[in-house]
DNA sequence: CAGGGTTGTGCAACTAGTTGCACAACCGGG
DNA sequence: CCCGGTTGTGCAACTAGTTGCACAACCCTG
């Protein structure tokens, strides 16, 4: 139940229409909350009737019109409630680890240049954050907000730089492993 | 889609039923890839269904009584196909960072707590991997198989390294931000 | 041997996310 | 002026995961 929320809390640092959603789904918050224009818009709908956010008096309300939508109080209330709320984490999913878990079982055979390929993905990533690091947290900016996405940030690039860690790490590995596809009796 | 696969890779590991490997799902394959005892259930059955495993031949199948299930050639098959396969990584879903990112917009009021509370979650599964690692991964484990098998748990023991680094900061930070409970204007 | 807990299997309904498509309005060039 | 691309909004159907519950069989204890 996390999308209603990521969408309050863009629509409070600015308030939007559909596609801005998203397209700022697509940077920032899409960094470690993705999402459709489909799920958006139906979202968008939902919060509406619930009274969370409105749509902002445009002129002709036709189809094909842009339709911005602002927070209101009962919308930020919510916010509130949600981000004060004590929740679990969720159980990890890691594909990846999954499928190297697999390999162990019917072999690598075809596994290793999706490691690379995923790591120059992660490289990609981490750079496109170090942009956004340099552009929007240089000196000066230490307000509480901005410290608070810097602080976000930093997970985003700590968890890349992870990950390139750990796919050199496991290239490396591959490279001194017998050539072998798996135990014996696979198909 | 990565289900399926995932309970293909456990029952070559060890043909079993859907309670032993419901046990299974929640240690080692359920640290990346979660799952409960409804979902493996209803997998089985599909995965019979298109003959990728089979029922071990028991006695009374009866209501109430164990069934063990072990993998097919084609399922094998299935498994291999699906290990080597390019896949993109899948955007990433942190609701914490969402919730820090709306912090910074509606105030902190209530979220360091929980912070904390992640902090010695994480340091507790951390503990966990560090016993499997000590126990499982001594010397002499360099099959192909220990290798990959600990460059996943390896994965896992960095990730929750990462995360108790990072909470550590936040806390800190946290530390230091002036008492307020967000920008002006809210409710 | 009745009752309560544990083991083991499973269905049904719901929620969230994904995929595929539709369609209006606008804008530019031939 | 019409044709194709882009912008913008949205529905419908599907897939995957979650939650709640049912119920049989076993096993132990009073």
């Amino acid at each position: 139940m996390s999308l209603p929320h990521a969408i309050l809390t863009a629509l409070l640092e600015k308030p939007s229409s559909g596609l801005e959603l998203t397209r700022r789904f697509d940077r920032s918050i899409g960094y470690f909350w993705s999402a459709t224009h489909q799920q958006i818009y139906r979202e968008l709908g939902r919060l509406e009737g619930e009274g969370l956010i409105r749509a902002l008096p445009a002129e002709q309300p036709a189809r094909g019109q842009k339709k911005s939508y602002e927070v209101l109080p009962a919308g930020r209330a919510e916010l509130a409630r949600w981000t004060a709320a004590s929740q679990d984490p969720k159980p990890q999913r890691d594909v990846l680890l999954l499928r190297l878990r697999a390999a162990a079982v019917v072999g690598t055979e075809g596994i290793e240049a999706d490691l690379r390929r995923h790591l120059t993905l992660h490289q990609k990533q981490l750079a496109e954050y170090r942009e956004i690091e340099e552009r929007d947290f240089g000196a000066g900016k230490d307000s509480v907000q901005d410290r608070l996405q810097y602080l976000v940030l930093r997970a985003g690039i700590d968890l890349e730089t992870f990950w390139i860690h750990w796919l050199t790490q496991a290239l490396e590995d591959f490279g001194t492993l017998p050539a072998q596809e798996g135990p014996p009796g696979s198909a």
